[in-house]
DNA sequence: ATTATATACATAAGAAAATTATGTATATAA
DNA sequence: TTATATACATAATTTTCTTATGTATATAAT
């Protein structure tokens, strides 16, 4: 619907931001932060959400290693140096149509 | 991604609420607002354009008329009442997602 | 003991939405 | 006469998400 594909890549945009700032991430995990942050709201689900980190890591964005805790594994991701350098320019554009949104459905009228 | 499908149907709160501030508009007239609005930042295709309109049209929240101009034709697009009473929380649930957006995408840590 | 819930991964089928390409047609500006 | 603007529409493809399903372990509840 716009020029830059925002609305679809959202979730992705999401994810980088989280390892931003969180360094290692497993999926389960990712799941939880969400929920908390956004006080249960917006709640990944699986389906939506592995797909979606396995195209960031064969993109190159992303990279894996595995840990074993409990008897149980966790798949942590993290963000490669590609990753880490796209992670702003997502966030930039993440923004700018968030503004634009604003601007439509709020619709202050365009004084013209 | 979310509890309720609102990334998707982002581009349908747009025409329902361009329609709730104009009244009556045919569907190059929406391209042409919202190009207006965001300063040429999000351009409509017609592809998606179309067939929004066609699917509001099908659910009974859009009506048609139409009038010929200068020998093209026209198709206006008005709220049916059903329309008129949804627009309202389809704001409130896009202006709802998005602020969760703010929060995931800005992530001021959770003070927790 | 057993059942439910939480943790932890994954994929597959189907639906929904957008992109891209294409098509028709008229009016106007270059 | 050619390009651009106006005005509609659809079809093929791609992308993304939802929903459903599957495996497996740990822990809390009954």
């Amino acid at each position: 619907m716009s020029t830059n594909p925002l609305l679809k890549g959202t979730l992705q945009t999401i994810i980088l931001k989280l390892l931003e700032d969180n360094s290692q991430m497993y999926g389960y995990e990712i799941t939880q932060k969400v929920k908390e942050i956004t006080a249960g709201e917006i709640k990944l689900t699986e389906g939506a959400l592995y797909p979606a980190l396995h195209k960031l890591e064969a993109e190159g964005l992303l990279e894996t290693f595995t840990e074993i805790v409990d008897n149980r594994v966790r798949k942590y991701y993290r963000l490669t140096e590609e990753g880490g350098n796209g992670v702003a320019s997502k966030l930039d554009e993440a923004q700018a149509f968030i503004d634009q949104l604003q601007l439509l459905l709020n619709l202050k009228p365009t004084t013209k």
